[in-house]
DNA sequence: TTGAAAGAGCACTCAAAGCATGCTATATTA
DNA sequence: TAATATAGCATGCTTTGAGTGCTCTTTCAA
């Protein structure tokens, strides 16, 4: 529960990995023969990031996908209302009011539940989910050169 | 998005209301006349909390459930996991093994984030859900008599 | 002892959302 | 001009959450 979709799960991966390729355009099917996510989903997820700004697009030969931002400036938070809208953790905590019930008394409490759980996304950023494992997952390739090589 | 489910949703609020109906036993009905929720599901809702011993149940007449804890003691963690099973912000955050990918670099850092969530709901307490808006969402009846009546 | 109140158990339908996919068009570079 | 890569579009499948009706059993009170 409190799951995040595919989309988000997807577009995090693909940015990751953006992040830890460095500066060089990395095309769809480059992400998607190493990440093995479903193609099509994560086009379109990567155009929706790309309609954001919050990477840019080249296409033709050599072209792809970057970052517009730095790692470290990209929070969570941004991708996923992106992808999915703004946090809402129950109907009631979407402005304090619940349809449901005017006798409800959690909705205010809800709130500040949401809030709480966005200001975890607010503060974690991409340069911090890409680097968390760079430990272990970090292939010996060509990537990760120039971002975080110690 | 990081949605709760409307079992959570139901649950969370008739627990609230028993927190602030104080010891005597509320009855299923009594809670959906005063919360406007589905009857069904909220029995079935507060069934599961009984098996979990989050409620005790007594039928018959004067029947109903009440809380087995102090408010004070349970976590929303607690029931929401009860209701719809363990957080699980992505199929990556649980246990740190992703599927998808041998080369996904976002699962440590998704399992941080999933628990920096579970943390929220464990220090969040059904007795600061309850009494979060308790100057305008309580009725001026018998309710809440003994519990936060200042 | 009987009747009424209240939870317990059971199976199914409906709707929404998420997930996934194929094909064609357009842009760009070598 | 040929090859690479994103852009755009519409549709079907699957999962899961939401909701509902009815009958049975327990227990208290009259």
């Amino acid at each position: 529960m409190l799951r995040l979709t595919k989309r988000s799960e997807y577009g995090l991966m693909a940015l990751a990995f953006m992040a830890q390729s460095g500066p060089a355009y990395t095309s769809v099917r480059s992400i998607v023969s190493d990440l093995g996510v479903p193609r099509r989903l994560l086009a379109e997820v990567l155009k929706d990031l790309s309609r954001a700004n919050l990477v840019e697009a080249v296409r033709g030969p050599g072209g792809g996908y970057r970052l517009t931002t730095s790692p470290e400036d990209l929070s969570l938070a941004r991708v996923v209302e992106i992808l999915e809208g703004p946090v809402k953790v129950a109907e009631c905590a979407d402005g304090g009011r619940c349809d449901l019930s005017p006798s409800c008394t959690i909705q205010s409490g809800i709130h500040v539940v949401a809030e709480r759980i966005k200001s975890v996304l607010d503060t974690y950023s991409l340069a911090e989910l890409a680097g968390a494992d760079d430990n272990n997952a970090v292939a010996p390739k060509e990537l990760a050169s120039d971002r975080y090589a110690v």
